[in-house]
DNA sequence: GATGAATGAGGCTTCATTCAT
DNA sequence: CATGAATGAAGCCTCATTCAT
């Protein structure tokens, strides 16, 4: 009766295949960049195979796009977890910026992704748009709320900036020496009052 | 031994084909991103030889930076020149996002050069880094005059945060149809104003 | 990880075509020499593919020096195999010499081999070092034992007269008129003759 | 009336600069071997232009080819003048084979180039037998008058394995470190005496 | 389902040689 | 006579993807 193929055991073995194949397209993926990983790079790191490997992407931008789609996931959670904990809007814009911040800063592999997404084209990019669009859009729409004066139309490219400003700060610190990093969480907070400000949701002296 | 021939003539036709190797390698990158062009569409984009390429080029990601260094030039004139119109540091700062937003959405082949060098490693990352942090210096200097309570380690991050900003906003500018785009001025005095206010060097209320 | 399909017939599936392509190097190399050949040329005559060829050897002259090994080795199996079937020294040395020169009057391809690897550099250089100079150590070790009065110093380079004759010899025998060239074994005596007077082996009117 | 174009000056010059077209090309050659100079090379070093090399001589092949060519005079006006200082035939072989070895031990290049030219095909590989050969031809002469009783039709290859000797024993000294070579001189008398005898022209117990 | 050997298009680069100046 | 910029054929090698086992 229980079809052999689709037990619930191989279920979950294909799945805990695909996410190896995964985790290690994104360690390879954020430590060298696109083009500089092979298919046969990914599939000795998982320990499997080519023909595994094809099952289970289409082929290479496809693994590529995937991993970025279980990245802006895991972004996602973590952003949205910490707004949750907040209950006014400026209060939920303020902590945006930290947790973003704070999340590339954590998360360098898949800052590196989303940084090299932006310039590869195709599916990546599109990805990589609903990734960060995503984001800004929540920007803008609070934004909206936070400070309705502003013109719709200048919206998004505020939430750009917004955006712009936390990525490159991230990218910056994580370029410095370990050594004279100042931490995570300063670098979240200069992130947050330079956009705050920045969009006019603070006092000049924050 | 003795030079019958290198006569000017021939030192300014050298110069020109480098150029017009240059300004088809820019076309081309900015169009297509390093990856997809190769060097024989650059040969063939130029009218030249593939031999001529390798005789002004040491290979493909010669050319890449020394492009990347000539948009860095003309960045730089562009700023210096408009900067140098206003005396006031504060309005020099303002001038200097706007000229630099300007440029970006006026340029756009060169803006996605400048994108994509980020991620590609090597001697291109280098020199990206170069062009770009000559300008997140200059603001960082601006900003010691401007707002010397700032601390000297945050001045640094603050600036990253300052091109970011321009640079996402212009390259959001520049996806956007030409339609619904707002001129390249407005978002110039958009960006301004954010990364002004931003930096704490602007009214609330500007 | 489950290995399902590695079985003999693919293991013995590899050895073939490996040796396909060692056997297709040897005759190509031989007859027109390392420069002169190429990878193409290779592969068409194996009746593989570009790929294939890389997937068994680092690059053009990993197949040099892997054809030069097996070369190697079928000569040291030729060489043994005779010698062995002499128990005194003398009468080892005089067969070595005649099996040797025999091995290279029969095999023009593998003879142009060990001696274009002279003067190749890199790994073929050492690894025809390595098979000559095994030959050369045999050499001066029987002459350890049978000549025991000659200086330890000169042994080497007496040994190195020893092959540089029977190589030359065999090269100008290769080189003549078919018509012309007296049989192989009479090469083979008169180098053996010269050569054991030559170290002092032999009576001088042998 | 004096044609302008063959005053004596200009001839003079004409035969610097082939000559020193012929010395870099040597140095060059015989440090690099054949494939790895390029003409571009030898132009740098010689401090003079493509131009000019085309002027001199027809293509690469041919530059290696008269340096051959000139390496062989160079070695022949060595050996004759030895040669001529021994009277008696006996004597005249020792010297040929001790100046021949001498020469090789002291003309690193030169070697190199000899060695190399056997396999190099065309052009080079003629010249290098004639060079080669009109000293074998000459121990084979030598031989005729000095070994009557020796089968003509050895002979050349008696001479060939005189020579192979000697070459490979110059040749293996050469690769030996400095430090632990004997001195040219012993080297000489080692190869003199390993071919006298194997001709049969010296006592057995030299 | 799983494996990994095989494919081959296509990229980068070198260098002998020519010829306009 | 001399120069050296220009040419382009041709070689080496990589790697995404397929498919027989």
């Amino acid at each position: 009766m229980t079809h052999y193929k689709t037990s619930k055991k191989m279920v979950k073995r294909k799945q805990e295949r695909r996410r190896r194949f995964l985790d290690t397209a994104i360690a390879l993926f954020g430590r060298l960049g696109y083009h500089a990983v092979t298919v046969p790079m990914i599939v000795a790191e998982a320990e499997s195979s080519t023909g595994a490997f094809y099952l289970y992407f289409r082929n290479k931008e496809d693994v590529y796009a995937e991993a970025l789609r279980e990245i802006g996931a895991r972004l996602a959670t973590a952003l949205t977890t910490a707004i949750s904990r907040q209950t006014e809007v400026a209060a939920q814009m303020g902590q945006a910026v930290e947790s973003f911040v704070g999340w590339l800063a954590e998360n360098p592999l898949e800052t590196r992704m989303l940084m090299e997404a932006a310039t590869l084209g195709g599916l990546p990019e599109k990805i990589r748009r609903e990734v960060i669009e995503s984001h800004v859009r929540s920007v803008a729409i609070a934004l909206e709320r936070a400070a309705p004066s502003i013109d719709a139309r200048d919206r998004g490219l505020i939430a750009s900036c917004w955006t712009g400003a936390a990525i490159e700060a991230a990218a910056a610190w994580l370029r410095m020496e370990q050594a004279e990093r100042p931490d995570a969480a300063h670098l979240a907070s200069i992130v947050k009052s330079f956009n705050l400000r920045g969009a006019g949701l603070a006092a000049d002296h924050d």
